[in-house]
DNA sequence: CAAGTAATTGAATATATGTTCAATCGTTTG
DNA sequence: CAAACGATTGAACATATATTCAATTACTTG
């Protein structure tokens, strides 16, 4: 791998490395949410899902869509799906002690 | 997702987070690579692919094997390979502008 | 157009983190 | 056992980053 591609793939992980903006964006995985519903799930101010959500957009992995007062967010593609479910994978299989 | 999952899955996706840590990560992707290969190939000092490995192997996400002088390591599972094949696929895809 | 609601922005801050350098540890071998 | 080699460790530091709070913007509606 080559440098650049490991800096950009470096930052997405880095964007889903934050416990709170990983909720954020698993919580508008299936469908657009908006901000004050984002942020009543995760359990966290408007403020800091703004400033979380505008991250994620910068890099595209949330697209934004205003209807009226509020802006609904949703996750960008289906390989974040993908990426999040192996990484759940991941996580569910009991570890292996003395390979 | 609740909270411990997302902490802990988060934790990975930290780790990833970073280039230099990416790249030793890829770097003992497919075989066993000691210290000193990693950090030739990543290009920087052995004592700062330590400080990562040492972070990467807490989190099981690699696996040390001392063979005399040299210790090796490797990607700890398919999952890691999973995840990265996901992520670069998703680097690769154009981008989409205003749907 | 004023009031109210939803979201964004900016500054400030406390904390976390990547990197460097020197010292130390573990292993092999002369 | 001493020297050499590979890897690890710890301290120190500069930088990055998550969060809070107050102020501001965007939009709707009375």
């Amino acid at each position: 791998m080559v440098e650049d591609q490991a800096i950009e793939i470096a930052e997405i992980f880095h964007l889903l490395g934050d416990p709170t903006r990983l909720r954020i964006v698993t919580c508008c995985l299936e469908e657009p949410r908006n901000v004050g519903e984002i942020a009543e799930t995760v359990g966290v101010s408007a403020s800091l899902v703004s400033h979380h959500l505008r991250l994620l957009k910068a890099t595209r992995l949330v697209r934004a869509d205003r209807r009226g007062k509020q802006v609904f967010y949703v996750a960008a593609d289906e390989h974040v799906q993908k990426v999040l479910k192996d990484m759940m994978d991941h996580v569910a299989e009991p570890h292996r002690e003395a390979l």
